[in-house]
DNA sequence: GCTTAGCACTCTATAGTTAAGAGTGCTAGA
DNA sequence: TCTAGCACTCTTAACTATAGAGTGCTAAGC
């Protein structure tokens, strides 16, 4: 049966596999699995059963006489088709809820929510910002700098404010500041920050003539305001915990991942990636692409704000981490964090 | 010779096997240090000046028969007395300024400030964010927000934003909120923030009687924006740098370090220390007070703004630095980084 | 045809041994 | 005061032996 197919008992076996190498760490041999497995088979038949799954490529023994220990592929197949969800309990839940329900401010939950996926997993927590194009312009404010700079301030969803700085053709006064604010502030509140930007460079491409000059420059402004780089951004707690990992043991490894975490470019793509995906990503070893994460898991969940996914939050640890825990923990994280983000509305 | 001070040749030949072990991370031996040395000395004589040295605690031997490495109070001896610096080319210095140019947002400046320190060093280069208190107020702005709460928006240093959330005692209209911008404004622009704080302070215990209402809450709330918490933070770059050092090869005290990195508190309170000791402080292993940075010495200065210090940067390695070259440089930089951040006055 | 007992084989991990090398401390003589 | 000589210590690396785990294969049993 060197086949492609698996029976149901190489299945079983593998799950019985895997869940022991997650728990243990160690390769697991014939023998264990045997008595492991309850299925009252001996070691030797076992080890027929092995051979076919190292054949197919869903373990591998790391030298002749260890035990075997699951590939890529074969987590993939554990987690796709065999893993027993592990649901968290009530309590826990209560827990996690109280905790989100601590603050206030939207920053600040981000970062609590990226703290606790760290502590309760052990592992690394991460939470990408809410994306801009999603957030709600509340006001508009300019601010005369000196030159032809001017300060414009952004509030949005309430409680958030950002700042940006941008040179203008020519020194405005206060006063045509103030109306240009009104101006957007009256047509665009309660509109995202994307469609704003979309809407005024249709409003500019469209009646030119009939602009007054005022107007003109209030949206020529905007634009400007609008139109800065989205600076994605994430938030991770608990990158140290990964140290404690034998996987890590590999300090050139390490370093790697470490630089990938301060570098940010690549940890955002691939949240950038599951957050076009929707639902629930995993990215196993080297399924990532990304050479520094080839020891690393990535269970990822987009939350929402008022059914817009507008972010993504995640774990990243050893490949030889409890999915079984991790995703539904990943899952009730998200929700939360949707949900207390939603409350500032 | 177990007493108190040290022959010109003890010194002399603690110099060189400082320099030794800094170049080569090797334990030095009586053979290697008469070959160093100069001296014409045999390999028996300089034994027992290693034995003198030894025994005040300067230099210890890891066991029987290897070399001497230098204790923390042996670097000590030689920082302070028997360094030789090793300053950097004009060109190297020009190199430097090209950098501090290329960037106008202080924001940007100060990080590259922090990359340039760890890129240079293959150490790890921090950098503390500019003190608020010696910050100049230019422009303040209240917008009004839902309910009783008010946006604090402070331009300072004539780029940098700051924004602050108050909760007021009541609702606000937006003249009000103009009107007592323009009397901080007014009154205020130009002095530090710690200093518009005191004056508000004073005037508000002072006359109450004669103030008009809208002033006094235009004090209140001021007084509210500016006595929020000063949030000292720092910048840091090549952390990971670090982790190629031999001495951080044990992997829990790595794991310490890179807590206390993301802690940031105690890395805050050794800036802040240095902040308030006015020119350059080294500390030398244990010698900073911080177990995480046993391994660890940490080389600051201070950085002033039209000279006042308002900032400290530094670089953190192991102890075993070339101190000859960190030192110039940390001093430099130091410099450049408070030019380039004076320009934007 | 599937299962299993038996067995030879491989590989790792551990401990013990040995030898080389580096460096020391001490002593005695210059 | 300096130095040569020497016995001694300790580390490191290489090698050996051994126990243990686990495998793959074969042949017998159900």
């Amino acid at each position: 049966m060197a086949g492609q197919e698996l029976t149901e008992r190489a299945q079983h076996l593998l799950k019985v596999l895997v869940e022991r190498y997650i728990r243990d760490g160690a390769p697991v041999g014939s023998r264990t699995l045997s008595r492991d497995a309850k299925l009252d088979l001996s070691p030797a038949t076992i080890r027929n059963v092995m051979a076919d799954l190292e054949e197919l490529g869903l373990i591998q023994a790391p030298h002749t006489s260890a035990g075997r220990v699951p590939t890529v592929r074969g987590y993939r197949l554990f987690v796709d088709n065999l893993l027993t969800i592990n649901p968290l309990a009530e309590q826990e839940i209560d827990t996690l809820k109280a905790q989100f329900l601590r603050d206030a401010d939207p920053q600040r939950i981000i970062a609590s929510a990226s703290s606790l996926l760290s502590e309760i997993t052990s592992m690394a927590g991460v939470v990408m910002l809410p994306r801009r194009e999603v957030v709600a312009l509340r006001q508009i404010e300019f601010l005369p700098l000196s030159g032809n700079r001017v300060l414009v301030i952004l509030v949005v969803n309430e409680r958030e404010v950002q700042n940006r700085i941008i040179d203008t053709g020519r020194a405005y006064t206060s006063s045509e500041l103030t109306q240009a604010a009104n101006f957007i502030n009256e047509h665009f509140a309660g509109r995202t920050l994307r469609q704003v930007r979309d809407s005024l460079l249709r409003q500019m491409q469209a009646d030119r003539e009939d602009m007054d000059r005022l107007m003109r420059s209030a949206l020529e402004m905007a634009q400007k305001a609008f139109s800065a780089d989205d600076e994605d951004d994430y938030l991770m707690a608990g990158e140290t915990n990964l140290m404690g990992y034998a996987e890590m043991s590999d300090m050139e490894r390490l370093r790697q991942l470490f630089e990938a975490f301060a570098k940010k470019q690549d940890i955002l793509h691939l949240l950038d990636h599951s957050l076009s995906a929707k639902g629930m990503q995993i990215f196993i070893g080297n399924e990532s692409g990304y050479e520094a994460l080839d020891a690393c898991s990535v269970v990822t969940s987009p939350y929402t704000v008022q059914d817009q996914v507008v972010g993504v939050l995640g774990v990243i640890g050893p490949t030889r981490m409890a999915y079984g825990r991790v995703i539904p923990l990943v899952d009730i994280t998200a929700r939360l964090l949707g949900a207390a983000l939603n409350q500032e509305k």
